[in-house]
RNA sequence: GGAGAGAUGGGAGAGUGGCUGAAUCCAACGGUUUGCUAAACCGUCGUACUCUGUAAGGGGUACCGCGAGUUCGAAUCUCGCUCUCUCCGCCA
């Protein structure tokens, strides 16, 4: 969310910002409706005071036998003009929140200007050894490799539960699971972070807090009889961990790195993305969240991207990075890198992770502060996250990567000792 | 799922209609004292919004789980909701 504050004394730097966001303009609404807030706010508290103001001297009137009826019928009516007062200001209020809402974070500076995703910019990549595009042999994708070597049964995984459900079998559930455990065991022991295991299920207010809703509510499940809601990333979890607190300083930067299943509706999409691993409703992913003091919040950033391209090196998987473009970033975030790994079968990149910067955008939402030391004020943290990394993606390139001509996969060497076995075939 | 109890500041815990933004204790922070540690003593010690001021600061309002109601006036009374705890049942 938006501070109105800054809006109303920066209103060309959010216009310009919005723009640059594919937004809608809201700044002149936002500064009207602000102006009346204010208004009602002085308003209503004069006449508050004035009311605090009486009652404090009514016990010492009636303590000296006076009549009081003609103050009470005064004081009726005062508390009165303050209830209209308030509806009117709640209303308002209401007003504001709604739209800032719906409103998008603004982009940090350093982030490239563009309409879509064709803008995003490539900042580098990174090729395995003796690593080539061209491929001489044919290349089964992960689906033709999954199916001959028994490791996914997307078949099944539909009659279990319908299409966008992967089942992995044997030595693909070990392969997926040692890879898990080599991402979490990588950014605990090697990055610093320290391991959550979050609940799946999360309430409204945590949802409102990371900014799924109520932009994104299509998106998600909801089991309406709980009023739950199957996370869509750990992201939501692990970032409401410290909703409504304040931190101490001492404490920051605070690195958490967990394991989750997400699941996404991802409603209208289907056809040519959704092929196998592509896309699907449920699938696992390793997020990396941050809470960060904001004057080190752009250096986590880019340290987190690095926390998620060691897993990838180790994994002899080639890569590159993208920086998003103002109109290509997401609805909360400030600034995102894009890891994309290569599919030498689609011959194409496909994202593997996002890790982004929030800012107060989150935090404001959420109510995650943190105490300065210096001033002794709490001021809003920013917050960070990023895929450290999503297996499904990933496994794509694993399996593609590593197939042998003679249609084996060869298990990259960091997983073999998780795995237990060398070559798949 | 059934029955009961409860929700107050960082923690413990008073407070049953005006003198309570909230006693007291603990923790924390600053200071005095001290060879060091401890103790003792003094002081500070919620958050948000808003007005005012260049600023330091000052004024006002709101908040005792959340929401509504009664009243001139609510932490205190009424209703709804949420959550927590205890007991019973069920259960990985």
């Amino acid at each position: 969310m938006l501070d109105v504050k800054f809006i109303r004394e920066n209103p060309d730097v959010v216009r310009q910002g919005l723009l640059n966001k594919n937004a809608k303009d809201i700044v002149d609404e936002i500064i009207a409706l602000d102006e009346q807030r204010r208004s009602f706010i002085s308003k209503t508290e004069e006449l508050k005071a004035k009311k605090n103001q009486v009652s404090a001297e009514i016990p010492k009137l009636k303590k000296a036998g006076q009549d009081t009826s003609a103050i009470f019928a005064e004081m009726k009516q005062v508390g009165d003009e303050i209830s209209n007062l308030d509806s009117q200001l709640k209303e308002v209020e209401e007003k504001i929140d709604n739209i800032l809402r719906h409103t998008p974070n603004l982009a940090h500076s350093s982030v490239p200007v563009g309409k879509s995703a064709e803008e995003n910019v490539e900042v580098r990549r990174w090729l395995p050894e003796g690593f080539k595009f061209e491929n001489d042999s044919k290349v089964l994708d992960h689906v033709e490799l999954g199916k001959k070597l028994g490791l996914l049964d997307f078949e099944r995984g539909t009659k279990i539960s319908g299409s966008g459900f992967p089942l992995y079998t044997s030595r693909g559930a070990t392969l997926e699971r040692a890879l898990i455990n080599f991402m979490l065991d990588t950014h605990i022991n090697n990055h610093g972070y320290t391991e959550m295991m979050p609940p799946v299920l999360v309430n409204r207010d945590s949802m409102r807090g990371t900014g799924q809703i109520p932009k994104m509510e299509e998106d998600m499940y909801f089991i309406e009889k709980d009023g739950l809601y199957p996370i869509p990333t750990a992201e939501v979890p692990i970032t409401n961990i410290h909703r409504e607190e304040i931190l101490a300083e001492k404490d920051l930067t605070i690195k958490y790195v967990g394991y989750s299943p997400c699941f996404r509706r991802e409603a209208g999409s289907y056809g040519k993305e959704s092929k196998g691993f592509l896309r699907v409703h449920q699938f696992n992913k390793v997020e990396m969240v941050k809470f960060s003091k904001p004057e080190n919040s752009y250096d986590e950033l880019e340290a987190m991207t690095n926390d998620a391209e060691n897993i990838l090196k180790a994994l002899n998987v080639p890569y590159r990075i993208l920086m998003l473009c103002t109109g290509d970033l997401s609805f909360s975030a400030a600034k995102c890198y894009d890891i994309e790994t290569w599919s030498p079968a689609e011959n194409k990149w496909l994202e593997a992770s996002s890790c982004s910067n929030f800012e107060a955008f989150q935090a404001r939402r959420a109510n995650i502060r943190y105490r300065r030391e210096d001033t002794k004020k709490p001021e809003f943290i920013h917050t960070l996250n990023g895929s450290g990394l999503a297996t499904s993606r990933l496994m794509v390139s694993i399996l593609e990567n590593n197939q042998t001509p003679e249609g084996k996969v060869i298990v990259p060497k960091v997983l073999q000792k998780y795995c237990g076995f060398e070559i798949i075939g």
